[in-house]
RNA sequence: GCGGAAUUGGUGAAGUGGUUAACACGGCAGAUUGUGGCUCUGUUAUGCAAGGGUUCGACUCCCUUAUUUCGCCCCA
């Protein structure tokens, strides 16, 4: 038997509701912030990844998809959607009205080891917001994440902020870092000894060595923040303050992504099962690294597959709207015709309609009007089809009554 | 990439080196050919992740591979 691949899954039933759900509040959010669609390539050229995502990042060099295409070209599958979304805002010259406020969501691959939570399948869904420095953007941002998770019913999530500053800033604090920790490196794990030139900060954060005193007494990378750098990250907890966001500042917040400046954030949830179920940040030297114009930018990524689990886990439950408004029943065979042209009507009015044609009994009709949620049951036999004078059962009140065929549609603007 | 634990029908699962792989749910058929969801009856894995080996005999022991899960790394 062929299998699916380490890290995928296939989405049907109950899970598909659930995927459908999310999505679908997702764009309602989006859109309710006036956010329009966009849908790049699964694929592209693998340097805009070693660009844009960064050359030195696990992303890209231990993680991608990477292949050679019949002409040699090296291409990669999109392991995040902010390269792919500002490739496509150059290419079509997509900033030339801004502000762009886009949205997204879709899969993304990447090839590491799959654990509860992280598949190498993972499907993103988030925005992307071009042409404002403002801080007030900054909020409106993280308020846009706050508000979906806030609509699906998860409570119990903060947001995690921090400041990384522009690149220069962020040398000056490695340096400060590295000689911080220089002195007694030994003394920590063998990662951190990795980390002390590579990534200095990941130090922070290390789950080994954090009770380590120079740990905890480390520089903080907000006291080396510029005063334009201090006075944007001031007001961005000044906005969340007013929108009555609960957010925690974490000096020790970094991410994995090279083109992040300034604002960097976490969706966390109190149970903390993944680390994070989303986050994002200011990217504003993205756009000119690839070439393309000055543009400040900032955005953020959910994780799907992360929020449907998350949602299991807290046991919340989701108006799915997956009832069949009504089952058409029939006696015998010789009904079906009638009960097809029926369905066909009541289809076009918009109402969700099933009914089965086999010849299964009574009891099995019935079992599957239950299988399928139907509000209502018609049931159609010699004398309702020669009559037009249908029967109609209430699936709930299991009252059952006569209605004139050219009466159903007032029937049900009542009954549904 | 490294280390640990798993893998038995549509689902939840019991089981043992030896004839027909429990039990429950679900599905299907019937008791009940114009009204079910209660009850009862029948049926539902020629197979125990895949392949190979040991053995008179393997779902059970060994090896390989695949997948799942947990930890590390890292991230959504």
């Amino acid at each position: 038997m062929i299998q699916k691949l380490k890290g995928t899954y296939d989405v049907y039933g109950d899970i598909s509701k659930k995927h459908d759900y999310v999505k679908k509040l997702f764009q309602a959010v989006c859109e309710s912030y006036n956010y329009s669609y966009i849908e790049t390539p699964l694929i592209e050229r693998s340097e805009l990844y070693h660009r844009g995502v960064g050359e030195t990042t696990d992303i890209v060099t231990k993680e991608t998809y990477d292949f050679v295409d019949r002409g040699n070209r090296k291409n990669t599958i999109r392991p995040e959607a902010t390269a792919g979304v500002a490739r496509a805002i150059i290419e079509d010259k997509l900033y030339n009205i801004l502000p762009l406020k886009l949205w997204y969501i879709g899969s993304m691959f990447r090839y590491e080891r799959p654990q509860k939570g992280r598949y190498r399948e993972l499907r993103q869904m988030g925005i992307e917001s071009y042409g404002s420095n403002d801080p007030i953007m900054d909020a409106e941002v993280i308020s846009l994440g706050v508000n979906f998770l806030k609509e699906l019913g998860l409570r119990d999530v903060k947001v995690v902020l921090n400041s990384i500053g522009s690149m220069q800033t962020r040398e000056k604090y490695k340096k400060a870092l590295i000689n911080h920790f220089k002195s007694d490196i030994d003394n920590f794990c063998d990662d951190c000894k990795n980390r002390l030139d590579k990534n200095p900060l990941r130090i922070l954060d290390c789950k080994i060595d954090c009770n380590n005193k120079l740990v905890k007494n480390a520089p903080s990378i907000l006291d080396y923040l510029n005063e334009e750098e201090k006075d944007h990250f001031d007001k961005v907890k000044k906005y969340l303050d007013s929108l009555d966001i609960d957010y925690e500042v974490d000096d020790t917040l970094v991410r994995g992504l090279d083109y992040y400046t300034n604002t960097v954030f976490e969706y966390v949830t109190k149970t903390n099962e993944f680390g994070s179920i989303g986050g994002g940040g200011r990217y504003n030297d993205l756009l000119k690294s690839l070439d393309g114009p000055d543009i400040p930018a900032i955005g953020f990524a959910f994780g799907l597959d992360r929020i449907i689990s998350e949602i299991e886990s807290n046991e919340i439950k989701l108006n799915l709207n997956d009832e069949l408004d009504c089952y058409i029943l029939t006696i015998s065979e010789n009904e079906n015709g009638y009960a097809l042209n029926l369905a066909q009507k009541l289809r076009m009015c918009g109402y969700k309609i099933d009914l089965d044609l086999s010849n299964k009994n009574m009891k099995s009709k019935f079992k599957e009007a239950d299988r399928y949620k139907a509000k209502q049951i018609i049931i159609i036999g010699e004398e309702e089809a020669s009559s037009n004078e249908l029967t109609i059962r209430d699936n709930l009140t299991k009252e059952e009554r006569k209605v004139a065929i050219d009466d159903i549609i007032d029937y049900f603007d009542v009954n549904l």
